[in-house]
DNA sequence: TATATGACGACGA
DNA sequence: ATCGTCGCCATAT
């Protein structure tokens, strides 16, 4: 309660560009993919895709989007706290492929807002 | 105030 | 195709 610094304003989501991200990942399809610098692109914030990688990490309500649906450009899982198993699983159950690099077809794939 | 870190990405070698 | 570097910027220390 006190040496706890509220991080990520305070577990809401007070902050209108997140909220924004959010809402593009809400509209990846099934079976489909994005890439953090698209969504932030179409969330009006070209050139911050960290802050959409951010905002999935730390963000309570990220909880609640098609979140495994957020890939890199290069169409590689980006490395996470917790491993990448549990997202292959999540694409590979909507019928996303990986190459056998372990990587996804973006030609194939790729949602673009 | 300064430095380091990171679910990224563009670029050049 | 892969790798290192730099730009980006909110957070943490």
């Amino acid at each position: 309660m006190d040496s706890a610094m509220p991080s990520f304003e305070d577990n809401a989501e007070p902050n209108p560009a997140h909220l924004r991200i959010l809402s593009v990942i809400r509209r990846i399809p099934e079976g489909r993919v994005c890439t953090y610098g698209r969504i932030a692109a179409a969330a009006e914030l070209p050139g911050r895709a960290r802050l959409v990688g951010r905002v999935l990490r730390d963000s309570p309500l990220a909880d609640d989007v098609p979140w495994h649906r957020v890939v890199g450009a290069s169409g590689r899982i980006s490395e996470r706290p917790g491993g990448t198993t549990g997202q292959r699983a999540k694409l590979a159950a909507e019928g996303v492929e990986l190459t056998m690099g372990g990587r996804i077809d973006m030609e194939t794939y790729l949602w673009r807002p």
